[in-house]
DNA sequence: TTAAGCTCC
DNA sequence: AATCTGGAGCTTAAT
């Protein structure tokens, strides 16, 4: 069987030209020729070609106004004309390919649609073809078959529909998709459709009637408006139905050998790149799969097992969470072993695991699965998740996302073992397969990280925090926090019958009951019944009821505070109380730090969320009482001063805050001094409230607008004092001005330890997207390098206690701030240990400091 | 599955 | 001319 890839090169160009276009800045090479498309469309066909992988191999453009459209010539007049700047880019384009040894068709008077329809009817007709659509465009779904699938192109990645996938989703066949576009219209395309019919009703017709004459052919049936809309339209129907479908017979002969993917010619290719300044092109070489036959041995006994030198390995567990997944085996491979070892066999002599295993994906997970059954790995060196997401592939758990996206299939976790409550455990040769070509990916493209790790600087990044930190970590989601379940309970109850008090009180004063969780039903009562002022806060379903649309009608109806009132217990209730006891293990709670999931390096906490605790409110700070240490143990916590603050004026090196920093001064009482003119001592609350709120707000990237609607203040207002600000600390205006501009040239910003964060919103054509990148660039380096001090932070206390033989752990993070379960006899040397990890991270020219609390549980210690 | 809402730093 | 604070996760309702 062949397959030939059909590419709708039209809509590749469009698409990446109206992804970077905006305000008439293009993306240009030094002679000024437009190259915004052509680098999209470049990558794209890159992506194309490492995905899949193509034999056979199209790309089809539009040229001139489509033939068979001429009797509606009125419709397909309201298209808008290509710009000029796009125009330029489609001759480059056909020589891109050429070079690349990809055919182009384009013939007079088709659309690259009609083209591509014509080459799908082929695969249709003949049984050694079947075909591969890639577009953005959904209209060709209609062409899906038994022969032809389609990759539709999302903003990020793609879904890839087949028939039965289609089906599933649409509930019709792929080629009703003309059908329902002749009943529901396309005003992008000027295909009027029936008024008044939209995808629900279109979609409900055609279940019933199967097609467009099904729906006429039973007209008499169909009552109501439904009917009549059917009636008065039935013209236009038709005439839509005709503009809907794809031509599916250009006139062309159609050889085959055309299509065949050929050599590319590299030096003019090469040579191609460089005029266009596409210098990231030239140097990319790809990594090959090296790959050898699936003969995969299966260990019986261990004692057969004769591995020489460093393999990968995969440890695959059924289930997400490791702290309760069963495991089920080990895939491990090298240049001379493919094997796979069943657990049960395993765990009989566990030692080669210390020698020999060098690489895997995902180490925190191997690491504390195996803990769980008492079996100790700690020298893994090399972890392709953390190797990727600091190179910022996409990375996900599931290593299947990273391999796909490098051309290696391997099958997606919830494919083989399921998700949810609906596990199952395949047979053990299916695992056996999954172990080993995951194995096998992880070596084969170790090398490839490991020398991109090296070309992007970020080796030591690599070696000396993330990696020693997925075992820190491993060990505090394994030691897990004590949980005073008594307690909890107690706190539920009094929390429960609050709840049910404080509904009561709402539902006397509505008159009747309703859901009070659903701001829907919410806003009926406060906006209609109540008739209270809604502003102007208008959501999708009707009118905001957040915190902050309360907070302004306060005072104006009693039933407001006590809207308030339920909203924070049952929070509390649903989220703090039942939430957490059904994490609760042996009465402790292990969370699952994810190491790769946010984009400026900090880590985050799940299943459950332990850095999310309540604090802000006095009703909701109660929790943590439950937050208890081990036996004659107390909860010590430690957390940076003002990390952040300390940063930005290391960074940007601002004179005023360094000195107040190193005189220990309380900093928003100092930036308040210096903003209003005024001694310290004659700093009021409100000046140091509003000094405080910009401190944030400079972290943050705040605007004049934000700020006075943070503090209350005028815009006005809050512009002078944004100005006065500047003038105080003229240092932050030059970090922001150069951290802005080194984004937009480099498209990424860095941390202090070196590490990247992409920020193609700087690149996007819509004003408000590109500002959000211009303050995620001016965040990201404050907020990534407070992470990488933590966790350098983490890795250096996590050592010294382990040097000094201590046994008081380290049991959560959170962001700036580090828990620890203190035996009372080491009480000292760990608040001695902590302080001096913490805070001799960096030597900045602002000194760190951390302040230490203690006490009996997590409320006491803050 | 998404949106709205809440929790944290 | 318009913009409307960075980074996360969980629960519920509604689709």
């Amino acid at each position: 069987m062949n397959k030939i890839i059909l590419v709708d090169g039209n809509n590749l160009l469009f698409r990446s030209y109206y992804a970077t276009a905006y305000n008439g800045n293009f993306m240009k090479n030094s002679k000024g020729l437009p190259t915004n498309a052509l680098f999209g469309f470049t990558n794209m066909m890159n992506k194309i070609i490492l995905e899949e992988k193509p034999t056979y191999i199209l790309v089809a453009f539009d040229k001139g106004k489509t033939f068979r459209h001429e009797k509606y010539a009125d419709y397909k007049g309201g298209r808008s004309e290509t710009p000029d700047e796009l125009k330029v880019q489609f001759p480059i384009a056909k020589e891109l390919l050429t070079y690349m040894g990809i055919k182009y068709y384009e013939i007079d008077n088709y659309e690259a649609d009609d083209i591509i329809g014509t080459f799908a009817s082929y695969c249709d007709k003949d049984p050694d073809f079947i075909g591969t659509i890639i577009s953005s465009d959904k209209d060709l779904l209609q062409l899906i078959s038994n022969d032809i699938d389609i990759k539709l192109l999302k903003q990020k990645d793609y879904i890839r529909y087949n028939r039965d996938s289609f089906k599933e989703e649409y509930g019709i066949e792929p080629i009703n998709i003309i059908d329902l576009k002749a009943l529901m219209g396309d005003p992008s395309d000027n295909i009027p459709g029936v008024k008044g019919i939209g995808e629900k009703g279109a979609l409900k017709l055609l279940q019933e009637y199967k097609s467009l004459d099904g729906i006429y052919e039973n007209i008499d049936k169909i009552k109501g408006a439904t009917h009549d809309k059917l009636v008065n339209d039935k013209e236009a129907a038709y005439m839509s139905y005709d503009l809907a479908t794809i031509y599916k017979s250009v006139p062309m002969d159609i050889n085959i050998n055309d299509l065949v993917y050929k050599k590319t010619d590299h030096e003019k290719l090469n040579k191609l790149y460089e005029d266009l300044e596409f210098f990231s092109f030239l140097k990319k070489d790809k990594v090959e799969v090296t790959k050898k036959p699936l003969d995969i041995v299966t260990i019986k006994n261990i004692n057969e097992l004769n591995i020489k030198g460093d393999v990968a390995c995969y440890l695959e567990i059924l289930g997400t969470n490791y702290h309760t997944a069963k495991v089920l085996g080990m895939g491990i491979y090298n240049k001379d072993i493919m094997a796979y070892i069943p657990f049960d066999i395993l765990k009989e002599n566990p030692k080669f695991l210390k020698e020999n295993i060098k690489y895997t994906y995902d180490l925190k997970k191997m690491y504390v699965a195996l803990k769980w059954q008492g079996i100790d790995i700690s020298n893994v060196a090399f972890d392709t998740m953390i190797a990727a997401d600091l190179l910022e592939y996409n990375t996900k758990m599931d290593i299947a996302y990273l391999a796909t996206s490098l051309g290696d299939e391997i099958p997606f976790y919830e494919n083989v073992y399921g998700k949810g409550n609906k596990l199952s455990e395949p047979t053990s040769d299916v695992i056996a397969y999954n172990a080993c070509i995951k194995a096998r990916f992880i070596y084969d493209t170790k090398e490839r990280f490991t020398n991109e790790l090296k070309e992007k600087e970020m080796t030591s990044l690599f070696n000396d925090i993330e990696i020693p930190l997925a075992t820190v970590l491993g060990d505090m989601e394994y030691t897990g926090v004590h949980i005073d379940i008594k307690t909890l309970d107690e706190m539920g109850n009094v929390i429960k019958s609050k709840v049910d008090e404080v509904s009561k009180k709402i539902f006397e004063i509505a008159g009747y009951e309703f859901n009070l969780a659903s701001p829907m039903q919410l806003g009926v009562l406060l906006f209609e019944e109540l008739n209270l002022p809604h502003g102007s806060k208008k959501g999708k379903n009707g009118y905001s009821t957040s915190a902050e649309v309360l907070e302004k009608l306060k005072g104006l109806h009693p039933v407001v505070d006590l809207i308030m009132e339920y909203r924070i217990y049952s929070k509390l209730y649903s989220t703090y109380i039942v939430g957490l006891k059904e994490t609760i293990i042996d009465n402790k709670i292990h969370t699952i730090y994810t190491q790769t999931m946010t984009r400026t390096g900090r880590l985050s906490s799940i299943e459950p969320n332990l850095q999310n605790i309540p604090i802000r409110y006095p009703e909701g700070k109660m929790i943590r009482k439950a937050f208890i240490p081990s036996d004659n143990s107390i909860i010590m916590s430690s957390d940076y001063s003002q990390v952040e603050l300390r940063i930005l004026s290391h960074i940007a090196n601002i004179e005023g805050l360094i000195k107040a920093f190193k005189e220990d001064k309380d900093i928003h009482t100092k930036t308040a001094s210096d903003i209003f003119k005024v001694k310290e001592s004659d700093v009021t609350k409100d000046m140091r409230r509003m000094a405080k709120a910009v401190n944030f707000g400079i972290i943050y990237g705040i605007s004049e607008y934000g700020l006075a609607e943070n503090i209350g203040i005028t815009n006005k207002e809050a512009k002078e004092f944004i100005a006065n600000y500047m003038n105080t600390y003229p240092e932050i205006n030059k970090y922001m001005e150069d951290t802005i501009s080194f984004a937009h040239k480099n498209g990424y910003v860095k941390t202090l330890f070196g590490r990247i964060r992409n920020i193609p919103e700087l690149e996007n054509k819509n004003y408000m997207i590109r500002k959000m990148g211009e303050r995620m660039a001016l965040n990201t380096p404050i907020q990534g390098t407070s992470a990488d001090i933590i966790k350098k932070a983490m890795v250096v206390a996590h050592q010294k206690i382990k040097e000094n033989n201590l046994k008081s752990k380290m049991i959560l993070q959170v962001h700036d701030e580090l828990i620890f379960d203190v035996l009372e006899s080491e009480k000292d040397i760990l608040t001695k240990i902590i302080k001096e990890s913490m805070e001799s991270v960096v030597d900045f020219s602002v000194p760190l400091k951390v302040d230490i609390e203690s006490g009996i549980n997590w409320y006491e210690a803050k």
